[in-house]
DNA sequence: TATGAATGAGTCTTCATTCAT
DNA sequence: CATGAATGAAGACTCATTCAT
């Protein structure tokens, strides 16, 4: 693991747990035992290092989404596998989720990084367009329908992270299903 | 209003426009008028008044949910007027909306304010607990439910801060129907 | 017992166990049950109580020195005796003690305060002044021999208060011996 | 001098001088030329310079008390070499003898500083307790001499500081003699 | 690249004192 | 005489950042 590697691995799992304001760049020198100094060799700032924590996230996240996810599948399927892939993204990166969750939105991400961060969110939402084009989802705003699916997967990860949940595949498949049968178009007799 | 509800005021403004650490006390003073050792006589810390604003939110909230719902009206009915008001009540309090979602979950926040806040929910709760009874919806945990609805309503309420949307009432609709069409149970032919 | 009283001992006991500035005018007011603003009208400020216990310390232990002394009896008995009236009043009055000791000194107490504190020593001074022109004590700077013999009770009052030493009725006697051996003349065969 | 020594020595001069509430953090960086947070890279906190402080003074009061003092010497010749030690100590160095005198008892001082500073008055209490085991001071309880002619030194020392007396070789023996004649066994024939 | 001592502006909080009642 | 809410200046301490090595 690289020095900077280093760094931002110990900031994530500081900040997460302590929040930004109370994790001194001191502190994040000391658990990652990498000088002060060397810190601000390899990052400009404290928000720098904020800011790349917020891309390697959404990079990571962007990687793990169309997992399995094959064309020839039917969309219904696929619409499956992708919630799953987030999902499971989300439960087993713990750390990032909550660093997403309670930092992502904080004016310290610039503008230019959250620009960066939209591009690996594209396969979703290209992939619900298309279930709207092909009439297979309700015809609803595509922010809309993102943002309400998206917090549907949140939903199930923060009760899966508390623990006062039991993630069972039942489980899963019953949550999925509340964000199909939202969203799907009950009136296509295709479907 | 007394010097309480002004330093409240106040501190809600500016902590949710430039974040917790970013408002010092100094400034509170300032723009609400009230003397330094006059916040310090009212409120023990800076947390204290955080916690304070906590509770006044939930309790303005808890106030909303339940607006022209009547034990008489349709179970459906009543599911559409009480996203309603929770939607109307985020909307048309982005203050409190955007304090709840950026700093209600930090630890500056006691577990003590959170049990006294949760008392707030508990008529959404119940109610969504006499639809999973009555087979109205679906039996799924009523947890998941209850976090699934209300990120539901989030997902909108931000769309509409953010100006990207324009709320329109065949938009709500629509917002309403994924969150009606997700949980309802559609094996009910009573429904 | 008086408001202004009330003050004075409640301030005394604070003082003495917290210190001065670790006792806020407020803590005062809430123990003695007077309000803030009366503290103000019987007192000028914090400096002025401070100034008023002192001097109300050195007034009790003048009155305390001369208990059952009488010029018929011989020098060396009131020696004695005067010895144990100082210590008794130190032993039977730790907060004043304690008071004296650790805040006589400071700044606070005004050169004015000092002076009117000062005549209370004066019945000692002037009896260990006749010894000397008795040539029954040392023919020693009178100054140097009040100071020491001063601090031989204060050394016992301390190590008594401190309970790691028993006062009896020997100790005591040895105590005083000490100071009687180191002060008086034994060249003059009177003795 | 390093910077460690520039806090102590400045802090030393202006608490002693001005008191411990009296004398802010700021004026001691101002006045020893060390930045705040320099202070506080060397320090935790300002009970702790003032503990060092403690410390320090007690190691070089500790270094002094046996200078020119041979076991081979007389046991009074040796009782009045460790009493002028003690006292030239005291009288050349002013502020920490009266920083021990103002600032010795404060709670401020921990038990552990406290404990780590009592080991440099054990040749001393040695030296008495020696003394009293060959029957050549009084059998008296050790620690009411200790702090006896420990208290007789001080009143010298203030008297000195205070310049209301001026130090002769004649006053000096004295002083001395006051506390010999108080403690030493006139009983035993020996001497 | 790497180090960590040094910097000082900025923060929360305290508290003696005042004043309107 | 009595009250206690209100005031704001001042203090201890933190911490992002720099720099000499």
């Amino acid at each position: 693991m690289t020095k900077k590697e280093k760094i931002t691995q110990t900031a994530l799992q500081l900040i997460v747990n302590q929040g930004i304001q109370e994790t001194p760049m001191s502190q994040i020198s000391k658990v990652s035992g990498v000088a002060m100094g060397t810190i601000y060799h390899h990052f400009k700032s404290k928000n720098e290092i904020i800011n790349q924590i917020y891309l390697d996230v959404k990079k990571e996240f962007g990687a793990s989404i169309m997992k399995d996810v094959d064309k020839k599948m039917e969309y219904k399927a696929r619409f499956y596998q992708i919630w799953k892939n987030i999902f499971n993204f989300f439960y087993q990166h713990e750390l990032m989720f909550r660093f997403s969750q309670h930092f992502g939105h904080l004016p310290i991400i610039t503008e230019t990084t959250r620009q960066e961060g939209l591009v690996f969110y594209e396969p979703v939402i290209d992939f619900l367009a298309e279930g709207i084009q092909l009439k297979i989802l309700k015809n609803i705003d595509l922010q809309l329908m993102t943002e309400t699916i998206y917090g549907n997967v949140v939903a199930l990860t923060q009760l899966a992270h508390s623990k006062t949940l039991k993630i069972t595949n039942t489980l899963l498949e019953q949550a999925i299903a509340i964000s199909w049968d939202g969203v799907h178009n009950s009136k296509n007799l295709e479907q």
